[in-house]
DNA sequence: GTGCCAAATGTAAACGATTACAGAGACGGC
DNA sequence: GCCGTCTCTGTAATCGTTTACATTTGGCAC
């Protein structure tokens, strides 16, 4: 591999000049540069990026350290965050974390001089501490985890205004009988969404009743089972809230099996509003996030952060949420198709 | 940030002990690599990646990069990369390209020393020959291209024959007039399944129509026009293969709107089998492709040419498909449900 | 010719690790 | 007591850059 060093002497002159070519070109010579340019380009020299950072102490590298990396909302996240990443210099360094703790910290020790600044997705609620194991100072932003004590920005989506506005559009539909099936247990997001609507429920002075609290894991599968489970009782809740379209969409599929009709017989909404959503059959009443858009703005605070390293004030961000409303809901729909 | 010198201080030890306390640990004492370890734990401590690797010339990392970060096939793939990267102690540096040439060349430059090797994905036909603006020599795996006459392993799905069965199984079931959404232009993967189509086709001796086969861009919206095309035509297929799931997904809805029925009227069958497939009405027979199983070996082949250098002999690599009959193509089911 | 200034370039010390080589003890055999 | 050997530890060179500082060069005013 050729080094600066060889493009300096075959160019006859100082790795200084080299150097001083490739970062603020001020200060050499047009002829030189040329010169200098043209070596490098006919040897296939480009500068070595450790060797660089090593003395510069910066990687324009950010590390995103996710929980798994499964289903569009992690790659629709990844592409948000690539993207501002990419348009401001930056390289990306990613990496799963799938047993918490200790390979968290591992995960964290081992980024140690490759990156700038970390962004860290903690949806569980145990890895509230997470921020915590960190060095002091080293930028980090949060996303969709609790609010943490850790000294760092964070980032969320309006869980809780989104699961209260889905309720109370499928009360306003008239329906009294409205069940849930959860989230993934210990994941924040699906904690708040649960917390919105037993919210709503209270405030429109509706039953909050543990049956119509059904377990669940964000998995098509497990809306499936869920929706299951809701037509062997005698008593069917006449609407569903699934805490993710994943889960709505294996709910549609077990009402279809069975020959309960959507919305007819039984309304069901989801959230996050993926893409596959308008697709299925009725189409698919949801919560639209911008999960791109949550890549996105936490990446431009964490470059921020690493361009004036000044003491900022510190703060959460929480992504406001659309409702999205489709035929699944039974709603009337207004000017034909939703988009 | 505290360095190994600071460490070494502390404990009363050169650098060298302390550096060999994090390396192979043999020949230190066992009183002093606690002390040591101690030290530098009470400090905080842990190597610079950067230092370590311009010393030893190696990042534990590989670079990755793709044409975008779009949908479920990318995380997925991304997915069964970092899971044996990870395994195998790797780091994943991520990049997307999006305008070709010049973004890619840029890329790979902006790589060196950062990455120990290589796994690319060059889908566009005229993406070829990226391979060829290596530095010879350094390790590359090419994902899902046109066969190149770069010097690297490749790895690619077997489309021609997927597409092929799919659309000798549309026939068996008596079908004669059968489209094709044809995928993005210029995209490999898109040109191998719609030249599979034509061969089974001629070798069913059907006729080839350029009418039955419309152009396509491997979205949902895509396969939603395509599909009313059709619908607006005296004479109508009455099997469609769409290039991929999101198409045929597309597809369906626009049947559905239109009231013509599936599989009744018309058969759907698409490619991918991504996880959503199952749940859409009626599910969506397709060819299935272990994305992940592509990630894992494409990142197994590339550590173990890492790991052993040597000029080994160079491959193309073709993960098989396999077909999923489900009720859109109208086949009767054995057994029940199709998983 | 001399002196001064600015611009262009060179010299060499970092950056934080790894590792070849050397040195220091300890121990045992003679 | 001497020497060889083995184990543990230290010294210092090295990796490929950047950059503070020094040096050279040429032009220009006197």
């Amino acid at each position: 591999m050729v080094t600066i060093k060889e493009v300096a002497r075959r160019a006859g002159v100082s790795v200084a000049t080299v150097s001083r070519v490739y970062n603020h070109s001020h200060s050499v010579r047009e002829e030189t540069r040329l010169r200098v340019r043209r070596t490098a380009q006919r040897l296939g020299y480009s500068p070595h990026g450790a060797a660089r950072s090593l003395v510069t102490n910066r990687t324009y590298t950010i590390g995103v350290l996710l929980p798994d990396l499964y289903g569009e909302f992690f790659s629709e996240l990844i592409r948000g965050i690539d993207q501002t990443a990419q348009a401001r210099g930056y390289h990306l360094l990613l990496s799963s974390a799938r047993s918490q703790r200790e390979s968290l910290e591992a995960a964290l020790r081992s980024m140690r001089g490759r990156v700038d600044g970390l962004i860290l997705m903690t949806p569980d609620l145990d890895a509230a501490a997470a921020g915590r194991s960190l060095p002091a100072g080293f930028p980090v932003v949060l996303l969709n985890g609790p609010p943490s004590d850790a000294a760092c920005d964070s980032f969320g989506i309006a869980n809780f205004d989104g699961a209260a506005a889905i309720v109370r559009h499928l009360a306003s539909l008239g329906h009294r009988r409205i069940a849930i099936i959860c989230g993934a247990e210990q994941n924040f997001d699906a904690a708040e969404r649960l917390r919105g609507y037993r919210a709503a429920l209270a405030e429109l002075a509706l039953e909050v009743d543990p049956a119509l609290e059904l377990p669940g894991d964000f998995s098509e599968a497990a809306g499936h089972v869920a929706a299951r489970r809701m037509l062997e009782r005698a008593v069917r809740p006449t609407a569903v809230f699934a805490a993710n379209d994943g889960m709505a969409i294996g709910a549609l599929s077990a009402f279809r099996e069975a020959g309960v009709r959507v919305p007819e017989d039984v309304a069901v909404v989801g959230f996050d509003d993926i893409p596959m959503a308008r697709y299925v059959d009725p189409a698919l009443t949801s919560v639209r996030v911008d999960i791109s858009e949550l890549g996105k703005n936490a990446t431009d605070r964490l470059l921020d952060a690493l361009a004036e390293p000044s003491p900022r004030t510190l703060r959460h961000h929480t992504l406001p949420t659309t409702l999205v409303v489709r035929r699944s809901c039974g709603a009337p729909l207004s000017g034909g198709a939703a988009r």
